[in-house]
RNA sequence: GCUCCCUUCGUCUAGAGGCCUAGGACGGAGCCCUCUCAAGGCUUAAACACCGGUUCGAAUCCGGUAGGGAGCGCCA
């Protein structure tokens, strides 16, 4: 048997971190066992599902690059299909009317509360064999009264439910739309799904899957719940947390790569490895090493794994990473290569490519004014003769390259008799503004030998005219 | 309230009765390296929720307690 396994959203909001790992897991476990990995959008509730929800969730996926092998499909348009599963179970017994209001389901669940009872409809239509006039009834599944429901969970182990605790739920609304259980239920049968795989806040829905599957006769699918994601200071994930849509992740300078491997590790584990590449994922993943327990997210480990994939991945792809953030804050890049340069630059020193395209700027365009406070300290009359001593040196350079920028630098430094640092730092904050760049042989070298010495000839003017 | 789930360093986790003086990773601290910022290297602090059992032996098995969470819709 080919394990099949679903991702089901229902598309309410964006595709939420929570969501993406459920994601991920149902798509590795389906490549890991070469089955097949199937997207439904579950949009019975058409008051909350958009179009952009769904428009959201695709573009989730498709940027963390978990393609389903079937869907997507829309429940909304099966809804013959419930209907007529729904006829079936009521014909044979394992469905009947309800004509409760809404009202008085309220009041019986007040009542109960008030008992200090667990709220639950009371089977009061079970047996009723006339219509209310005037009354469109719902449909509810009969639920067993007695004998229990045993979840045999892959992560969490058998559960055992007393089926007197089950109440018979409403799988069709009065309008005869179907509901969430029951189109679950008829959906993981039609698509043949061989491993359910969803958060744990399903456990209780679990049982009453469990009986309606039992009651078309059908084999129901394992099932494996998965821990919920915490925020970072161990509550529930909410739009407080900062990211918790996927494509936030993205326009935080974050790399798809970095999130999977966060994600994947979130709950999971092989032993001591924490870097996994996908291939490795697909090759390790088992649900029996899937954790039993909660985790909260630990925004400072995502930023480790996105510099780790930073500093190791291809720097040219990276770099069309970098021309994506440049343009968000203004600057359009064209040059492959020099972005390709400056990634492989500033790989060490960013966590994210929003960070490296704000540290980056000075590569691509003029900068303003430079810091005051590094003006004053490294552009004075002190600096100036290591300042003109290198604007000469490199004036004369034969190859513009890193390595000889940085012999004229140590040319330089012995000839003034200097430190290092009295001629780099000077000439950083001349070509950047600032005080923090790469090492300045190889900026000079990416900034090019215009550019470098208009600048120098810029910072030597600024010294002997600082009131401009 | 009822039902169900969960509980190892701050966080993610290793751990399937002796390999545990509880390991790794992120973060923290210190040192080294160093043209800035980083990156890197080395070192270091830091946890088995609690109480009882079972056993020669328990982080690992059992029971209870406490704490956290989820569910209890004509939402999904």
């Amino acid at each position: 048997m080919t394990v099949r396994t679903r991702f089901a959203p229902s598309p309410t909001g964006f595709l939420h971190i929570g969501g993406a790992r459920t994601a991920l897991y149902c798509w590795l476990y389906a490549r890991h066992h070469h089955g097949q990995f199937i997207l439904r959008v579950e949009d019975t509730d058409r008051e909350r599902s958009t179009d952009e929800a769904v428009q959201a969730i695709l573009d989730g996926m498709a940027w963390l690059d978990l393609k389903a092998d079937e869907g997507p499909f829309y429940q909304t348009r099966r809804f013959d299909r419930y209907r007529e599963v729904a006829r079936q179970l009521y014909e044979q017994g394992h469905a009947y009317h309800c004509y409760c209001s809404k009202q008085e389901l309220e009041q019986m669940r007040a009542e109960q509360m008030a008992r200090k009872e667990k709220p639950r409809y009371d089977g009061r239509c079970r047996h009723r064999t006339e219509p209310v006039p005037g009354v469109q009834p719902v449909l509810r599944f009969r639920n067993p009264e007695q004998g229990q429901t045993i979840i045999h969970d892959l992560v969490h182990g058998d559960i055992v439910f007393e089926n007197s605790e089950l109440d018979d739920l409403i799988i069709a609304r009065s309008d005869g739309t179907p509901t969430y259980n029951f189109t679950v239920v008829v959906d993981d049968m039609d698509m043949r799904i061989t491993h359910v795989i969803r958060g744990d806040d399903h456990i209780n829905n679990t049982p009453r899957q469990l009986n309606i599957f039992k009651a078309l006769g059908v084999t129901p699918p394992e099932y494996a719940h998965l821990p919920m994601i915490l925020g970072p200071d161990g509550t529930k994930l909410s739009k407080r947390h900062g990211a918790v849509s996927v494509m936030q992740y993205r326009e935080d300078g974050f790399l798809p790569e970095a999130v999977l491997n966060y994600l994947v590790r979130l709950g999971w584990s092989h032993g001591d490895q924490e870097i996994f590449s996908r291939d490795e994922m697909v090759a390790l993943f088992d649900i029996a090493d899937v954790n039993k327990s909660a985790s909260a997210i630990n925004p400072d480990k995502l930023l480790w794994l996105n510099q780790h994939y930073i500093k190791q991945g291809d720097a040219t792809r990276l770099g069309t990473e970098l021309r994506w953030h440049l343009e968000r804050i203004g600057l359009k890049v064209d040059d492959a290569n020099k972005l390709a340069a400056v990634v492989r630059a500033q790989a060490e020193r960013a966590k994210t490519f929003k960070d490296m395209a704000l540290a980056s700027r000075f590569f691509f365009e003029e900068f303003a004014e430079y810091d005051a406070q590094a003006a004053a300290k490294n552009l004075n009359a002190e600096t100036l003769p290591a300042l003109r001593d290198m604007q000469s040196r490199l004036t004369a350079l034969e190859n513009w390259s890193a390595e000889q920028i940085h012999a004229a630098l140590e040319a330089c430094v012995t000839a003034l008799g200097i430190k290092l640092g009295k001629v780099a730092q000077p000439l950083r904050v001349a070509v950047s503004g600032g005080t923090v760049s790469p090492p300045i042989d190889a900026t000079l070298e990416i900034l090019g030998r215009d550019t470098v010495l208009t600048r120098v000839a810029r910072a030597i003017a600024h010294i002997e005219a600082p009131a401009a």
